[in-house]
DNA sequence: ATTTGCTTTTTCGTATACAAATAATTTGTT
DNA sequence: AACAAATTATTTGTATACGAAAAAGCAAAT
């Protein structure tokens, strides 16, 4: 295949198995606990600092709005999370959890906390300091060449087109 | 939270940051090439070794028939890729690239053969050779953990599994 | 030969994940 | 105030990704 460099596929090959290694384990959390490794990082942050946007979670979680959209609609259909209409924006949302999400947190057990982290939790302070410093290199260096994803370049100009009445806004009836 | 070791979160977001870097990265090859990186992956393996059924093909880049069967079905939809009946086993179908999906392979930037590795490309041997060697030891910590860290035995009868009540949305009807 | 059991591909359902488009609102400019 | 630009949440469309089960074929046992 590639004449590539030496080291190249390796790192490739532990790059995929990381990302299959999570994938798997999210769904053996899901099978424990009933809720997916995306969804429980979006009811920790929560648990952390209520009151979050959809924006501002997404952007804790690194993911893109839209994909949170789906997680908190998955979350609030299980009665987990709560959507409230902020006051100081009309467009916002305040997501919160509910006593039953709160409930559901604390009987999730630690070793489930994080899609990756239960192999982790067995390692010794000092390896995983090192694990931890190793690592944010490398995304330092990924990031850096994928050219960061800061500049969010915002190019929504407002089209006068005609479409369905169709409108879901902030104030939901439920 | 997981407040309880220093590092852990560290990781934790390390982790994700990864996973979120190689699916930008994907998406970027795609409006480049046309072509998504699970995609490529699986040109590139059918260029190494033509013929792959699905099941083998699956095996060799980490991920499930089912879902292999998607990415050959677009990749045939396009043009780049081919299948045909086996003869030995009725069952199984032979996997091989087009003329046209030869062609793709060989027109695509050695920089986008694969999600993550553009960033590595610039880094030195050295650096690149500690980098591999950290990152399949990260890999064979949640490995090991991940097959079996759980020696809970169960006594009895098996648990007949309940899944959760789930809610519908507006979806798309297909 | 029929049954039983396994393998292989496919389909279905669910859940990420992102880009682009849209709607509603807020902020800034004139 | 009116208009333009930026923001925010959502919707739509596409592509992974997996598990479960269907559909078809193969192979060994009875």
């Amino acid at each position: 295949m590639s004449a590539d460099r030496p080291h190249l596929a390796d790192v490739n090959a532990s790059l995929r198995q990381l990302m299959q290694l999570s994938q798997t384990r999210s769904k053996k959390i899901r099978k424990e606990t009933g809720i997916t490794g995306p969804q429980l990082l979006a009811m920790k942050t929560l648990a952390d600092s209520p009151n979050l946007s959809i924006s501002e979670l997404a952007r804790r979680i690194y993911l893109h709005p839209a994909t949170v959209v789906g997680i908190v609609d998955r979350l609030e259909g299980h009665g987990l999370v709560e959507r409230t209409p902020s006051k100081k924006d009309r467009r916002q949302v305040n997501l919160k959890l509910t006593r039953a999400g709160k409930g559901a947190l604390r009987k999730t057990p630690v070793s489930a906390q994080d899609p990756m982290l239960a192999g982790l939790e067995a390692l010794p302070d000092k390896k995983l300091k090192r694990l931890a410093v190793n690592l944010s290199k490398i995304v330092k260096v990924l990031e850096t060449h994928a050219k960061g994803p800061a500049p969010k370049r915002r190019r929504g100009r407002p089209r006068k087109e005609e479409s369905l009445p169709k409108k879901r806004r902030a104030g939901k009836p439920a």
